[in-house]
RNA sequence: GGGGCCGUAGGGUAGCCUGGUGAUCCUCUCGGCUUUGGGAGCCGGUGACCCGAGUUCAAAUCUCGGCGGCCCCA
């Protein structure tokens, strides 16, 4: 079993997907997919990451995944932006409902009118949760795995309610601060970036995105920050009493990552080979591979067991199978495994093991007394900040600064500009091909470009923007 | 939104044009022998024409519809 060549980004991803088994992709319906053993792992050590950071200030909390028609439709924009895309359910058994149910695009709707009945008076404020929940969507164009589905399977939202929109722009802040901490976890370079005013979530007052560069220079976005200020308070009558006896409509804000993070953790890592995982979300942590030979298997095996019982707070696997040691060793490399460890009857009577990272080439020799956990707890680190530095490296080299409009199509990639804020320029720039994603809320460290600067349609007053191909 | 291509064992292909016993192909899988420091070899076995309707003595093959997949343009 060969891969495609990474070059074919979307070959490679189709297969990888399959074949590390992350994804089974033969589900009969469009846009829906199967999740593997192995992929479910991978997901669960994830999300338990974002757990952790979500769980220090919010509290966890579920919705109905079905909405009624009149809930739905309330806020304006919001409905809007979603109602080609809504499944409906229209029957119980043989009865048609006298009010359609949707299952849910997304939750707003579903906690709003409830939100109403939470928030009394102040000391109410601020309530914080979030869920993690499926979401439905009937997307039109092509479905893709873990990237663009019409059951997304895992959508991490949370929703905040607060007394202004001061204090709600605050806490925008100190989302962008979680979703950071997050992807910087799993060594995933992003662009924080303000989506312009004609392309905010529907119902929002601004809206801050997580955008990566995928290998083929398109750009994925991987976590939405919304600012909803009292668009939505004012439709759902989400009203809290002042201590000095008013009563108020309450700030909100929300914002959500799906199973997109995913999809960027295996593009943006990944190789020829397979799956590249960061040491703390692979499903096998550390391999273990005997070399046997006749005669020789107990020394050896005895080795490799002790090896694997030093070891054993990790997730390791010792792989005695009956395959030979080089196919071994595609196999786990296919999977992402960080660590690998090799002992031949040489090495079990120097009492040494050949260990090898999977992002690199090399083998080198290590005395079997010196394996604990301190030391691979060190490999990982260093492991993670290759991981990160290759990445961004990769994805600095997909980013274009451009001064005039005709290069903007000719790159194939992120194109960077000054752009003022006027919504003619903005379509104008659009013209050469590519999406406005939006300006630069703050600068990445692996770019190195002036955060401000002439309009490159007018000349006037402009900051640095960002156009791409989008998935 | 517009256009094109495609659906045959778990995966990949040939066969379709010109209807007549689905292939001694690659891979995977199972059993056996043999082997093991970067995808071993030989022998044997299991396993498939997307769904529905139509045309026909006869459909993987022709026609229509559905479902599913891929690519290009906007």
């Amino acid at each position: 079993m060969t891969l495609p060549s990474k070059e074919n980004f979307s070959e490679w991803y189709n297969e990888v997907i399959q074949v590390a088994e992350i994804m089974d992709i033969r589900y009969p319906v469009k846009g829906l997919y199967v999740w593997y053993p192995f992929g479910f792992k991978i997901r669960q050590l994830v999300y338990s990451k974002l757990r952790e950071i979500m769980d220090r200030e919010h509290d966890e909390v579920y919705f109905p995944a079905l909405i009624p028609e009149t809930e739905l439709g309330k806020e304006g924009e919001h409905i809007k932006g979603f109602e080609d895309e809504v499944y409906w359910i229209t029957h119980g058994g043989l009865t048609p409902l006298d009010v359609k149910l949707a299952l849910r695009p997304t939750s707003e709707t579903a906690m709003y009118p409830m939100f109403r009945l939470w928030v009394r008076n102040h000391a109410d404020l601020p309530l914080k949760v979030y869920q993690v929940v499926n979401t439905f969507r009937y997307e039109t164009k092509h479905t893709r795995p873990l990237i663009r589905l019409r059951e997304i399977t895992s959508f991490k939202e949370a929703h905040t309610v607060h007394k202004d929109f001061e204090e709600a722009a605050e806490h925008v802040k100190k989302a962008i601060g979680f979703y950071k901490e997050f992807y910087d976890f799993l060594a995933i370079p992003y662009m924080v970036i303000r989506r312009p005013e004609w392309d905010k979530f529907p119902g929002a007052a601004y809206t801050i995105a997580f955008d990566t560069i995928m290998p083929d220079g398109r750009t994925l976005q991987i976590g939405t920050v919304h600012h909803l200020a009292d668009n939505f308070a004012k439709t759902f009558e989400i009203k809290y009493e002042a201590p000095n006896g008013e009563h108020y409509y309450a700030h909100q804000t929300c914002y959500g990552i799906s199973e997109r993070c995913i999809a960027a953790l295996i593009s943006v890592h990944g190789d020829d080979q397979g799956l590249v995982l960061p040491f703390e979300v692979a499903p096998v942590q550390i391999v273990i591979i005997p070399i046997l030979y006749k005669g020789k298997e107990e020394a050896v095996m005895e080795a490799c067991r002790k090896l694997a019982e030093r070891l054993k707070e990790f997730r390791v696997v010792l792989d005695d199978g009956e395959e030979r040691p080089g196919a071994k060793y595609y196999k786990w490399e296919l999977k992402g495994v960080p660590i690998r460890f090799e002992i031949g009857p040489r090495d079990a009577e120097k009492g040494v093991a050949v260990a090898s990272f999977r992002d690199e080439k090399k083998k080198f020799e290590v005395p079997l007394d010196s394996i604990n956990e301190e030391l691979i707890l060190k490999w990982a680190e260093e492991l993670k900040q290759r991981l990160r530095g290759a990445a961004a490296e990769r994805m600095a080299e997909r980013v274009k600064f451009v001064e005039t409009p005709d290069e903007i199509e000719e790159w194939n990639g992120v194109v960077a500009l000054h752009l003022c804020s006027n919504e003619d320029c903005g379509h104008q720039v659009e013209e050469y091909g590519k999406s406005l994603l939006g300006w630069f809320e703050e600068l990445p460290d692996w770019l190195d470009l002036e955060p401000s600067g002439k309009c490159i349609v007018c000349g006037g007053e402009g900051r640095l923007a960002a156009l791409a191909r989008t998935y």
